[in-house]
RNA sequence: CGGGGUGUAGCGUAGUUUGGUAAACGCGCCUGGUUUGGGGCCAGGAAAUCGUAGGUUCAAAUCCUGCCACCCCGACCA
């Protein structure tokens, strides 16, 4: 069996060497760039497939805004540009040439009069456009979405976590009233919540941002935060309320069913390639990634034993209709019969990629009419009739997303403390990470004092709390509400 | 941007202290044989102007200088 370093000894040697060895992406020759290569986009595509048609059933309709955003654009929103101004990439000419010692060069001559933004994301040039589209509260609710790259100059990048170009898709929505544009975010984190704990099998909580960690641009963020095995936490997918201010700042107005002049309310919502880490880091143990079966782009792998054409044939002849009728059920299987890779290799292969399950058939199990099915979310092998093993299998691949998902939640609980004493906290910290839920007095000076102090930040204010009467740890001024504080990705 | 480190075959490294046959090892790759219930074994083979530019020297992967790239630790961030 393949062993990656260990988890618990070198966490990012871990996290790194189980990237490279289930082949999902590697670092590229581009500074902080990625390249995912097949079996990890693979996992993109079905993560965006369904998110899809989750954002379609909800009303969405996709779109596609440029990659260049003109310069100008970006400053009428001043907290956006401000947000953003220190990881942009600009583009500043437009044509290369071969110098007299026979080097390409940037032309100095072909200098762009406005320097373009590659988009950060893409709020200002969707209201740019917004404000042509939108005269009448007819022309409400505008409801978008768009599938893209973006671009931020990131000083350290991890493979997925951090990276400075990276994939995500990006809603966009404007609104004829506050109350809607409000549930319309409310919504979408639902979306996001419902994806993350019933395909990616990662329990989530559910919550507003503090203004530090905000959203530049944004009246309100509501966010999902999820604990990771090293204790860290990694936000999965925010969802924001923007109010007026991009309206306001493109000058974006409706008139309303009155005759009246007012500006549109708005929201955007996103989640990126960053889920990948999430999903890697939830799940995935000493052996390589482990995939929960609603989003493994494989679910099963059939793996034959054999010596010569003879038993391959009549493995295949079993084999072959098990595979048919699994299709049939909805099931993605592959069977490997690669003469050129030894069988144990193939074990090997599928273990570290996380296929969730698997079948081995050789001469004995011909004989006695079975299987030897292996489970990769517990490591445990058994024997299975061949007679029923359509059934069979769908239960189990149901039975790893429930056990997938109850082991993260468990971990999660138990990496979840609360707190009522700074010393505490930052002894809990140090000894055990995960979320600490400690009363915060609620000012940013108190935030800013404990993250320079402890290196945690508040991840969430969660929702669905009990308000309860408490002192700040820091401050011990008042406090109505438990926060969640945790150190992140 | 500050501190530290590393560049030698596709990947991972040894060799650098003390200059001396233009280079070793593991994985991977190719060929042939053999083997087959958890990454098989044997034999043979291909593949590196030692990051780059210059300098010192009879002689440089090794010493000196500049440059470039990447990694780690901070500051910044989804």
């Amino acid at each position: 069996m393949y062993l990656l370093p260990q988890r618990k000894k070198n966490y990012s040697k871990w996290y790194n060497e189980l990237v490279a060895k289930a082949d999902l992406a590697e670092i590229s020759g581009v500074r902080g760039c990625m390249i995912v290569k097949s079996f990890g986009f693979s996992i993109w595509e079905k993560m965006q497939e369904v998110l899809d048609k989750m954002f379609k059933d909800t009303g969405h309709k996709n779109v596609y805004f440029p990659l260049f955003i003109p310069k100008s654009y970006l400053s009428k929103e001043i907290s956006y540009a401000d947000g953003f101004a220190k990881e942009c990439a600009v583009v500043t000419h437009y044509r290369l040439k071969t110098s007299t010692r026979g080097n390409i060069i940037v032309d100095p001559l072909a200098k762009l009069e406005e320097e373009l933004i590659i988009r950060p994301t893409s709020e200002p040039i969707v209201w740019e456009s917004f404000r042509r589209w939108i005269q009448s509260y007819r022309d409400l609710p505008i409801l978008l979405n768009q599938w893209a790259n973006v671009v931020r100059w990131e000083m350290r990048t991890r493979l997925f976590l951090r990276t400075s170009e990276f994939l995500w898709q990006e809603g966009h929505t404007a609104h004829d009233s506050r109350n809607e544009a409000i549930t319309e975010t409310e919504k979408m984190l639902e979306v996001y919540t419902e994806f993350s704990e019933k395909l990616l099998a990662i329990p989530v909580i559910q919550g507003f941002k503090s203004s530090m960690e905000r959203f530049s641009g944004a009246k309100q963020t509501y966010c999902i935060e999820a604990m990771m095995q090293d204790g860290k936490s990694l936000q999965v997918g925010t969802s924001h309320f923007l109010g007026q201010k991009f309206s306001k700042a493109f000058d974006v107005k409706f008139t309303d069913k009155f005759g009246e002049q007012n500006y549109v309310w708005a929201t955007s919502w996103g989640c990126s390639t960053r889920l990948m880490g999430a999903m890697i880091m939830a799940h995935s143990d000493d052996h390589g990634l482990i995939l929960p079966p609603k989003i493994a782009p494989i679910q099963l792998v059939i793996i034959p034993i054999f010596v010569n054409q003879i038993q391959l044939d009549a493995i295949e002849k079993v084999v072959l209709p098990i595979k048919r009728s699994l299709e049939k059920q909805g099931i993605s299987v592959i069977y490997d019969n690669r003469e050129r890779y030894s069988w144990g290799c193939k074990l090997n292969e599928y273990e570290v990629k996380g296929i969730p399950l698997r079948i081995i058939v050789g001469q004995k199990e011909i004989e006695n009419r079975e299987v030897e099915i292996f489970r990769r979310d517990t490591m445990v092998k058994n024997m299975l009739p061949q007679k029923g093993l359509v059934n069979s299998i769908s239960e189990l691949l149901e039975e790893i997303q429930k056990n997938m998902f109850q082991k993260a939640l468990v971990r999660r609980n138990y990496l979840t403390t609360e707190i009522d004493s700074y010393e505490d906290f930052k002894e809990i910290l140090d000894a055990k990470g995960g979320f600490l839920s400690a009363f915060w007095d609620g000012s940013i000076e108190t935030e800013e004092k404990i993250k320079k102090e402890t290196t945690a930040s508040i991840r969430c204010i969660p929702f669905n709390r009990k308000q309860e009467k408490g002192l700040c740890i820091f401050s011990g001024r008042p406090s109505f509400q438990r926060v969640f504080f945790a150190k992140s990705y």
